[in-house]
Formats: structure tokens, sequence, C-alpha cells
DNA sequence: AAATGGATTTAACTTATGTTATAAGTCAAT
DNA sequence: ATTGACTTATAACATAAGTTAAATCCATTT
């Protein structure tokens, strides 16, 4: 409504997931939104578990998920692996990488991928032409940092049960700002050993901690979601604080 | 020699660390250093153990740390803290807050400390009227990144003594980069209880691990510094990867 | 000089997590 | 249907890390 009055278009679905997410903080102009949209015009298709940035590798490109979800990990020589963090559609990998020569990690398809990858350069752009979507993008940083702050708190402070009810309420209510979950249901298309290299925590130890919080009613698993039972007891034993992520939903 | 021949200054000592730390990688012409020192006129003292940042309160103020070291936390509410990262001279604090009321960690100062305040807008304002300050500062933001990636390896896949290693490689790495070390020695204003609150491990776990690397020769301890006696075998046990940081120096 | 309080160090014990091994479930390809 | 590769599930055992407690060390104040 307020929106008509301005003449500003709400994006809707059939924008890029990107500009939604933008959508949702940020009233964009017209000229705004074509602009978001133009840069993701070369859209490219990842097949599920394709490396599509490498560790050390010349790193030139930015990356806007646009349908699917990735990883960005760490590996080390003797084979353990650590993710970094979870990027979902309308999610940006390398937005700062001016100067850098070398990708410091490196990203996968947990899914089949369609990516929009963008010219660094462009993105400066928008600094100097488009103060909003300048801004948009400070805010995607900020929320960034924010993720990465409760992740470290994760693997600092919290047990294995609380490390996953804490990923599980995260993954949650990013999705939910995306409009990806249906009720308390949550999309899992990582394998447990994933699950494993985010949590810090061996295979066997996530499988236990899963039945952990099976045995106690809290959530009910399968195949490929799982479901919130409580979300009230995920939030309390796990210490989750929303606020880190739904200061950055208005 | 080249930057004379440019009529260049490079930032010298009397500069502030940002500037000094930029000028690292960037040659900035006189108006930018200009303007980089005029953001930063207002300095505040905080006294060493006071928090200068609380979570939950808003932020309105980029903190640039000009001398003495802070650190980003989290405190949960049954007294469990991690540490985030260790803020050092020419580092930045809240950056990116634009639209964020909230802040979503604390800080708090480990040393006396002088800290620029500015307001964030200004910084916005760099991005527009200054594209090689805006590098520099999308190439600080970068580093952070780079620095939080290597964090979240550390907690998540290095045990207790490598864990030590690895975070004594990186500051040891980002001190060099401001000239803050002597030699192989460093600073070491933290106690065991902030070591141990950073590496995630009890205050006890880490007095042995540093026991560990004593008795392996690898490190000396003193009151309040630490010497790397075998920087070789320290990155080797602790897989420290320093492009991750050199890649920022040039 | 004594006293105080914090910081470090170490020991003894408990617990959480890792490791190895094996079996069972699932899915895709034949 | 049958295989094979991957994934999940559990058990038994080994080890790293947490906890509690107490002693020593240090810096600061009295």
């Amino acid at each position: 409504m307020p929106s008509e009055a301005l003449d500003i278009p709400l994006p809707d679905n059939a924008s890029s997931a990107l500009v939604r997410k933008l959508g949702a903080l940020c009233l964009m102009s017209d000229e705004e939104i074509t602009f978001m949209e133009g840069l993701q015009n070369h859209i490219v298709d990842i097949e599920k578990g394709r490396d599509f940035v490498e560790e050390g590798s010349d790193l030139r490109t930015t990356c806007v998920i646009s349908e699917g979800w990735a990883v960005r990990y760490i590996m080390l020589e003797d084979g353990r692996r650590q993710i970094l963090s979870y990027a979902l559609p309308g999610d940006i990998i390398g937005l700062h990488i001016n100067f850098r020569a070398q990708a410091t990690y490196s990203a996968a398809a947990l899914t089949p991928l369609k990516v929009a990858t963008i010219d660094p350069r462009r993105m400066t752009e928008i600094s100097q032409k488009f103060p909003v979507l300048a801004a948009g993008l400070s805010w995607c940083t900020a929320r960034e940092f924010a993720i990465l702050g409760d992740q470290t708190v994760r693997l600092g402070r919290l047990a294995a049960p609380e490390r996953l009810a804490h990923f599980l309420l995260e993954l949650w209510h990013r999705l939910d700002l995306i409009n990806e979950v249906d009720g308390t249901w949550i999309d899992m298309p990582m394998t447990q050993s994933d699950l494993a290299d985010t949590l810090g925590l061996s295979l066997v130890h996530t499988n236990r901690s899963l039945k952990t919080l099976r045995d106690a009613n809290l959530v009910t698993v399968t195949r490929d979601a799982v479901r919130l039972d409580d979300v009230n007891a995920l939030m309390n034993m796990s210490h989750f604080n929303p606020d880190h992520l739904t200061e950055f939903s208005i």
C-alpha cells in the first residue's frame, strides 16, 4: 500500500533472490532494481557437489546465489575440512575481493546451483552511483559478520547438541527471511558428514547429537529435511539470539 | 623512491595507524590522506578493561583503533564468553553498521585504548568521493573475513595446542604488518583466561597447551610477551596459512 | 614488610568427544 | 531384482578436554 502510493514497486517473486532480499529492507527505485537485475544477467548453472571457488586460485568474480545452496569451506592438507558458512539464495560470495588475488577459501555447490557471476568492479560502481543499493550491500556485509560471530560462539563455546540446535535455528531464520521454509520444516540438502564439518564435530558424534535432539522430541528428521518440533526449547538450550538475524529483517 | 617521483607522500610514522595500514597497499593522494586523517580527529581514551560496545545497545559509531588492543566478544547468559576477534591499531570496529540498530557483539579494551570515533555516514561518504579509499576499506573488510575464516577453522578443526600455535602465528603476522613486533616477540596483554575465551578452551586446558608448546621448545613465555622460537614448526603443527594474511600486505 | 587479590601452574578426577568397526538403510545403475 | 557406493545408525573403546581444588607466583595497596 505505501509502496503504491510512493510509486515504488515492491520487488515481486519474479525478481532475483538478491533484489527480493534487499527489497525487504530498503525501498529501491525502479532504476536501482533494474540496475541490480541487470548485474545478474550472466547466470551459470553449477552441478551439485562441484567446487566453483578454489582456495589459492585467482578470484576475480563476485557470485550471487540465485537458486540452491552453497558452502564456503577450508580444507587442511591432512583432510580435515571446516565449513565456514552457508550461502543461500540472495547471498553473495566474494563481495569484497578488490586487490585480492587469491581466494582464502573454497566454495562448493550443496545442491544444483544457479549463480549470477559479476565483475567485482561493477559492485564498486554501485557504491558510487546508487547510495541506496550501496547501503543494502553494506547491510549484507554486516549480516555476514553477525552470522560469522554466531558461528564462532557455536564452535567455541557450545556443546555438541547445543551446536546442532543453534545451527538449525540459524538456518530456519535465514530461510524464513527468503520465504524458503514451510512452517518449521527445513530443507537439509547436506549429509551428516557436511553437518559434522559445519559444527566442528566428528561424523559419529554429529549423528549422536542428532539422536539426542530426536530423543528429546526437539526435532523430527527425515531423509532430506528436519522439523523443529519445539523452537523455544531449542532456543533455550542453544542460547540462540534471534536478534542477530532479525535485526536484519526490516 | 617511486612515490617521490610521483609526488605522492608515503604516510609516515606521524600518520594514524589506519592511514599507515592503507598506505601499505594503495597509493593515496594528499587529499585522501588528509580526509582520512580528518575523519579521525575525534579521539577518545578508553581505560583498560572497559567495555566500549555493548551487545544489544544502539551502535551508531564507527571506531578506528588508534593505539592499543581491543576484543570483540559475545557473552552467553550463563557466563560463557567467546572472543570473536582482536582489533589492533589500524583496525576498524563497526565499519558496516548502516541500518543496524543494535550491536550483535560487545567490545572491550584489552589495554589502554585510543579510539577515533567516526559517524558511519562519513564512511559512506568515502565510497562516493574517494574510490581509492573505498577500495582500501573494502580490502580491510576482505581481510576481516579471511581472519574470521581462519578463526573458524581454528575452533572447528584444530586440537588445543594447534589452536594456540595458530592463533599466535596470526597475531605475529598481523602485528608485523603494523610494525609492532620485535623479532619473534609478541606482546601478550591478555590473560590466559582471555586466551581461553579466544580459543574456545577452558582456562586449565589453555595453560596445559601453553606448557605443551613450551616443553616442545616452540615458544618462550614471559609475563606479558611470547617469543616464537620455531616459526616453521609452529606453522606445520597448526596448518597455518600465511597467504590468508600476506595476500593483504602489498 | 605484610596483606590482599588476581593470575598462573599443576594434580586428580570426570566427562565429552573422537576413533574404529560393523551393520543396516537408501538410492542409482545395471 | 542385484549390485555397488554412499549414507546413516550404533556399539565399544580410546583420548582430549573440562572441572575442581590447591599451591605458588606477582603486582599493588596498606
